[in-house]
Formats: structure tokens, sequence, C-alpha cells
DNA sequence: TGCTTTTTGTCACCTGGGTGACACATAAAA
DNA sequence: TTTTATGTGTCACCCAGGTGACAAAAAGCA
């Protein structure tokens, strides 16, 4: 039998969260806090899902974690007591970045976000999301390329790169997306944390593999090839 | 010659910026915008420290890089027009995690982050910031212990990650700092990318060297060590 | 207490990617 | 132009770390 832990003031200030808050506004924080027993190995959320849920972590110990392709498994971090989790719901467009699962078993709180926001801080939840979106939503991807170098070769992590690069600096062109940068062969090594050689041999091998094509020192680049030898999911299937 | 550009509602709007905000806000943002050429190579502020500056860049291509301790760098990111960068700056505590130089001849917009955010939300800076540090700020170690691993040996991996662990998971103890998990080698495998085998002749190498010892499952550390064989600067030195 | 399962320790062997070296091509400067 | 600097292509060689395999040790479980 599990005892339910109690949940109050005093409780959340031991766990040093929500350090900045008044009483008050924990109080009704915890007011709109759903508490669950989570067991060891339950997922809580899949990544990739839309998130609507913010979690505080009250016991346990939590884990975020990522499935490559090659069905690696990636262990992010692990969530300890009084950290939040779950912060994509701070931004609705976004969806789950990594999975969550109790890494022992849990007590978790649910809140929604926007109650979380609305009482913490008064201003629309609309416009803090949209804030939160334009500033550190680009270092989200960030951190997602990351995770996913982690288990990759060196031709997935140039692809994952060239990616980015061609989001963020792509114009389209008959022959593909042109990448509207000089960018020598040592900014990829430095980029994807190569050495430069390897990365003239890859970058040679990806066009002949015709994934990218060079007009003088401008890349072209074909994003769903990118992403094929990547090995993420190719869009539209 | 150089021509400053001419930066008002209309060249915000086409570099996709502040999407959200109404015409007027970003006028007042505008107006105590500072607009500043920066030259190729010119380095805009220095990992390490603190930050009282958020940019926008208004044209040209921006790079976060960091320097390892073995003076390996690493290309973090390259920032593309209409980007905000130098994000620390919404955290007060923070320092600037990365070094961020002009890759190209760059025009950039500074602005003071309370303008920023009383003009853009209207709620109190220092509320907003420590719903930042509170929420996101934990995203922000993530992304720096991976821009570490990219130039880190297995080893030094290990003690980014033991660390990590310390300060999450760590109580004070006579020998050290006790993490209070039963992590298996498995676990720190998938946590650092590498393999169990691998992971297990790591650890009785650190084990031997006294950076850390064992008491049945449960981990005991040395943080100091562990901040010395991961290659970063020694608390009080 | 014995039985089963999970971890740990240690091999021998293989491979992706690092290193240094140097010729060649391309750009920038004079 | 020619000169000089910077980037690219390709070697041969080496090593950190991956893989598979298996025995020994712990930890759970009846």
């Amino acid at each position: 039998m599990v005892r339910t832990p109690i949940l109050n003031v005093a409780t959340v200030r031991r766990l040093k969260a929500f350090a900045w808050a008044t009483d008050r506004q924990v109080e009704r924080l915890l007011s709109h806090m759903r508490l669950q027993y989570v067991e060891k190995r339950t997922v809580l959320f899949n990544e990739g899902v839309s998130s609507d849920s913010l979690y505080l972590l009250v016991s346990g110990v939590a884990k975020l974690s990522l499935r490559s392709p090659d069905d690696e498994r990636v262990l992010v971090s692990l969530v300890a007591p009084g950290e939040l989790f779950g912060i994509t719901s701070l931004m609705p467009g976004m969806h789950r970045a990594f999975r969550s699962e109790a890494f022992s078993d849990c007590w978790v709180g649910a809140v929604h976000p926007e109650v979380f926001v609305t009482t913490l801080l008064d201003c629309p939840f609309a416009e803090f999301s949209a804030m939160m979106e334009g500033t550190v939503g680009r270092w989200f991807a960030l951190l997602y390329r990351y995770t996913r170098f982690q288990s990759s070769s060196l031709r997935q992590k140039l692809a994952l790169a060239l990616l980015e690069l061609a989001q963020k600096f792509g114009a389209r062109d008959a022959r593909g997306t042109l990448l509207i940068l000089k960018l020598t062969h040592e900014d990829l090594a430095d980029l994807v944390g190569a050495s430069r050689q390897k990365v003239t041999e890859h970058m040679k091998e990806l066009e002949r593999q015709q994934v990218l094509l060079r007009d003088r020192r401008r890349l072209i680049v074909h994003p769903d090839r990118l992403r094929e030898t990547a090995g993420l999911p190719v869009e539209g299937k």
C-alpha cells in the first residue's frame, strides 16, 4: 500500500520548487494540481505527442529519454524531486521533445500550463507562450539536435546539421534548397564535432549520392534525402 | 562605406521577428534598440561574462561557439537574420553560456532585457525572469552539457554526467557526495551515449583514481576531482 | 535458504573516425 | 596578371570505443 503524500506550501518549500512565488500563489496552484502515483517504468508521455500538462515531480525519479532511428536509447536527463518537467506545454505549438517515464516509483503533480502561468505571473497565457516560443524556442531545437547527435554516425550528424541550416538559411531553388552562406568544411566539422578531413570525405559521398550539390562555394541540398540519410521520418511519408 | 539599414516596423515584419507583437509594441521596442555594425570575426560577448543585452540579428550571420578545455572549438549554432540571441540576459542570474561573434559582417540591434520584456509583455521583469529560470533554466544546463560532450572523451563525458547527477541527487556524506539513486552502468552508458562495457572499464578506473567509490550499489563521488577529470575549472581554483 | 535474474568485470577483435602530410584548386590581394 | 592565402581531396596510419561472449558477483524472489 502506498501512502499519498501531503502536498502543501510547506512541502513545496522543502522541495525548493517555485521559490520565487508567494505562499498565496503556491496555494492557489496546488488547488489545481492533480497528484498521481506513477509506477516505475510507466510512460507519462511520449515524444511527438502534443503537450497539455506541466508536471512537478514530488517524489521519486523521472526520466526523459528518446529513441533514435536505429532504436538506440538516449537518456536525456533524470529529473529530481522539486523539478518541473514537460515544459514544452508552455509553448502550445510544440510537441513533446522527449519521452518521459518513471525511473522509480513516483508521485507527480500535474497542472494545466494556463493555470500555471496565470497564477504565478499575472499576464495572459497566450502572450507569455508566444514570448517563450520567440525566445527560447530555438534553444529547444538545438537541444533536440544535440540529443540526436548522441547516437548518430558522422554522416547522420552532417545530414542533421545541414537540415537545420537549410531551415534557417535556405532559399528555394530549381535544384533544391540553396544555402545562402559560404561554409567551409572546417565550419561544418566544428558544427558536428568532427575532423575536417572526414567531413570532406562524407560531403563528397553525399554529393555522389545526389543528396546535395555544389555551385562554386554554395551548397544546394535536397531536404527529403537529407532527412532520409539522417534517419528521420521523411515529410509526407 | 557601409550603409546603415533602416529599422522600422516593416523591416521587422520582413525579418519575421516578434511576429506575435503589435505594431505599437514593435515601434516602442525599436525606439530603445541600439543598432550597431559588427565586422566579421568580432566578438560580441564571451562565454562566462554576465549578460545585460539581448540582441536581434538584423543582417548577416552570427555565430555561437564555445572553447572546450583542450582548446577545441565547438560551433554551437549559426544565427540567421530575424533571430534573437543572447537569451541568457533574460535570466539575470545566468552568465553567457556561449561566445558570440560575427560570422560575416552583421548589423545587430541591442536592447536591455527589461525593456524587451516590459514592452512586449506587460508584467514586471523580475517576475518574468524568475519564471524563466524556474522553467527553462534547467534546459540550458542540459544544452550546456551536450555541447561540452561534443569534444570530450568518454572519461570526460562520464565525469560531466556524474557531476550533474551529484548536483541533482547528491547528499553530503563523510566520504564525499552520495548519489541517492541506484544507477546501473547501462543507465550511465545511455546517459553519455556509450557502450555498457566501456562505462564499466572507466568506472573501475575512476574508482582506482579515488574520484569515486561505491558502497553496494550507491555511488559516492568527489565533485572537485570529477571536475578535474572533466576538464572543467575547479571551484575555488 | 536456495534459485533466478540482473549487473559487473574482462576478454579478443573490429571499425569509425582522428592525425599528419602533401598536392591541387580556388579566391583574394597586390 | 602574378602572388599569396585559404580551402579541398586523398592518402597511410593509429586509437578510442563498439561488439560479442562468457564467467563471476549481486540482488531479488520463493
